[in-house]
Formats: C-alpha cells, structure tokens, sequence
DNA sequence: CAAGATTGACGCCTCAATCTTA
DNA sequence: TAAGATTGAGGCGTCAATCTTG
C-alpha cells in the first residue's frame, strides 16, 4: 500500500500561488479591457486621482496617493502628457514643484475608462456568488492587515 | 433624512481590488525574502524548472514552463548567466536551439533560495486558519477556472 | 541641509522585426 | 515557409545620483 504523503506544505504554497495567479488574472482582464481605449490599469488610477481632485495636484502628492516612488510619477506624467491626457502646470507658490492637471480629453478618456472598468470587473464578479465575494473579501482583508 | 446608498458597485470592486492588492503582498514577501540571495522569483521560477529536468533545457520550452514570451527568457537566461547560474549550451540536433543548463553554483542558489520561499510562505499562512486557507483555496480556485 | 522633481540604470514583462537554421 | 532565438522599443516598477529651490 502507498503511504500516506504529508500534503500539508505543497499544498500550503499552492494557496498562495493561487492567490497570486488569482491577482494577476485579474490585472490581466483589466488591462485588456482597458487597452482598447488606449489606457492602461497605472494611467487610470493617475487619471482618477487627478479627476477627483479641485485643482491641479503636485507630482509627490499623487505618488503618495499612487502608492509608489516619485520617480515612476515623472514618467506616468511623461506619458499622459504626450498623449495630452494630463498636462504640466507650474506651481506659483513653490517653484520646486510641479503640479499635473488634467485636460478635458483626459476626463473624457477617464469616464470611457471606468464603464469598461467597470464592465469587466462585473464580468469576473458573476463568476462568485455574492455570499463567497464576502468571504473572499474577509479572508483577503485578514491577510493584508496580516502582512506587515 | 440621508437616503440609503446603493453600495453594491463599489464594494464589489473592493473585492476585486484586495484580490489584486493581497497577490501583489505575496509576491512582495517573497522578492524580500529572495532578495538577500541574490534571486527574484522569476529567476528562482526558471532556477527550479531547470533543477528538476533531466538534461539541458531548450530555451523554448523553458518559456512554456514559465508561461511568458520566448524574448523574456532570453533576457532571463542573460541575468541568469551573467550570475553564472546557467549556461547556454547548443543543442547538436538542431542547430537554431540552445539549452539552458543549471550550474552547481545554480542549483545551491536554487537551494537557498527555495529555504527562504517555504519561511516567508508558512510565515503568510500562519495569518490564516487552515479552514480559511481551504475556503480561500476554493474560491481562488473557481475565479481562476472561470477567467479566459 | 532638506524637499521638490528629474535622470540614468536596471528588473521584468510585452510585442514586432530580424536572423539563422530546418 | 516555418520554427528556433535574439534584438529593439516600450510600459511599469525600483533605486541611486543629480539639480534646483526652500
């Protein structure tokens, strides 16, 4: 007879990686669902920061609100400005900053961007019933206030 | 009187969004965890398909294990090599083919490396019960069956 | 000096074009 | 022609170094 085989560690890593494939599956649809308006998931989230905002935002602030380096904001900016998306606005009080403003083509390829958000994110939630998007939800959020 | 909101959208895409947010921790947790071996999980990906085969890998095959584009490994396979973790050696029974062969020095990387995976893994899964390990499983397990 | 932003270099991924061999 | 791999360009992220301004 075959011995029983201890499960418990390949098994343990496959949730894990599961998650993570999970995860990356969902980037994945997003960014196709997105690409056709010629945006990505990264020039969305800027665009919806910057269409939430009254005024045009500094670059450090909407790294903060990005989570990510300021240096990764500069080139983001770099390409929504040559698609004329976002335009570079200088800041009278500090003139160490740079402020982005979004232009009125950046709203309108904003609020494309979101129905097709929008869309596909309502596309993957038919696949869970309501009372599993819950638990997923709960266990999600238990292991990322878990990780440090 | 303030009317009742109709949250259902947001906070589906909140699901989504942690679903995203948790994979993008995990795999942050184990690029730490690599980072002082001198490995990223790509390279420890490809370090573990080329451990476990036989013989020399044709660098084509290697980006079907790995699920990426033929042009991605080849990138990997200069790091790799770079680092003296692999070399390419020609395949004599045709000739457009080159293997990546694992070095000694690959294989105790590798070794290092999978340590310090299987740490920071179990030290992420003492976050949940096992019982929540096995719902997280399932669900994760039929969004991944039902995306494309 | 410290805080803004930028630049350059790199990792990791993609695609399109190219080169060599089957 | 088609199948191997590579190259070049680009998106998106990081870090370290630099430049300007406070």
């Amino acid at each position: 007879m075959k011995q029983i085989e201890p499960l418990e560690q390949v098994s343990a890593s496959a949730v894990l990686d599961s998650l993570v494939m999970a995860g990356r599956m969902v980037e994945q649809r997003v960014e196709e669902a997105l690409q056709p308006h010629g945006l990505s998931a990264a020039k969305l989230s800027a665009l919806e920061v910057l269409a939430g905002a009254e005024e045009p935002m500094a670059l450090g602030v909407l790294s903060h609100r990005l989570h990510c380096v300021r240096s990764n904001i500069t080139q983001l900016v770099d390409r929504l400005e040559a698609e004329k998306l976002v335009r570079r606005v200088p800041d009278a009080e500090d003139r160490r900053s740079v402020r982005a403003a979004i232009t009125q083509e950046g709203r309108n390829r904003y609020e494309a961007g979101c129905r097709a958000l929008r869309e596909v994110q309502s596309q993957m939630l038919r696949l869970l019933p309501r009372s599993e998007q819950e638990t997923l939800a709960r266990i999600v959020g238990r292991l990322l206030a878990g990780g440090k």
